[in-house]
DNA sequence: ATGTGATTATCACCCTACATGACAATCACT
DNA sequence: AGTGATTGTCATGTAGGGTGATAATCACAT
């Protein structure tokens, strides 16, 4: 009864794109969920694991999220312990978020982490073809200007 | 003063997947919106252009979303002329969803939409890579047991 | 020094989208 | 005729981000 045929627009780049990148993310944040960390909270604490001094406003133009947002991010990995907040003392209305210890532990395995949901990913691929298909996409990362490390996801509509 | 090193998770393929993956999804969000088209009710109706009987239910079992959000969407739709419903004969409780005129118009200019989008994304890769980019997508596709013409995105927990 | 406007972080409110559970109508099966 | 399942609808709640206002501080001009 119901057409089992594909529709037309299922082979296209653009939908099988979106739909193995979707599907990527989701995996990826069902591996981090036992650890607590979601892939925003992720992407924060890896820029901060990265060195650099950061406030909350130049770690929301960092990610592309509305400084109110961070507020909440911040507040709820200050509360688990990963992040801690300082007065800086160049500009006494900022913060500056620091990485903990644990903040710093956990970084590290996630990044272990990204490793094995990549081997999970690519299970079915070469590894030239592993290495072919990411040479693709930073091509097309590049050319629709896609900052490195920062998912568009993020980015709402900040001006 | 930040660093603009990217981060380690930066260069794996499931991030790029998933960045790409989001800048595609949301591209083709953008280009469809001046035709008052959401990525959903294309989905929708390009199954309905895809011939078969289909109601409510069906539609909401093929595209992996709940029945109760399927009211709305098939509300909007009808609201603009594009479907319409009938009591199925066979089925009572039933409505079957059939494509107007006007609906079925949209989806062959959606259509050739997708194919400008797949250029306008792949415009820094030569056919051959084009080509190739789509059969490593597939062969992804298939290992993640991915449905064709299915976006992740839709498919809540439907149990 | 002082006043003016911008920046930083926070808060309170709204609005949308989705999930959930209950409901009437109809079906399938006994 | 009766029982349970299915279909569509509706009324909730809830989580998430968007928006504007606010206090504190800064930068700059006078």
């Amino acid at each position: 009864m119901t057409a089992p045929e594909p529709t037309r627009y299922a082979g296209s780049l653009a939908f099988l794109l979106s739909q193995v990148g979707a599907h990527c993310a989701h995996v990826f944040a069902e591996r981090l969920r036992p650890l607590g960390v979601t892939p925003r909270a992720f992407g924060l604490m890896s820029n901060l694991a990265n060195g650099g001094n950061h406030t909350q406003q130049s770690l929301a133009d960092l990610l592309g999220i509305h400084r109110n947002i961070m507020v909440g991010l911040v507040d709820a990995l200050e509360r688990v312990g990963w992040v801690r907040r300082e007065r800086s003392q160049r500009d006494r209305r900022a913060f500056e978020i620091r990485l903990t210890p644990a903040g710093s532990k956990i970084v590290t395995q996630v990044n272990e982490l990204v490793d094995d949901i990549d081997e999970e990913i690519a299970a079915g691929l070469s590894g030239a073809e592993r290495q072919a298909l990411a040479s693709l996409l930073v091509t097309l990362a590049q050319r629709a200007s896609l900052v490195p490390g920062v998912h568009p996801h993020l980015r709402g509509l900040t001006p």
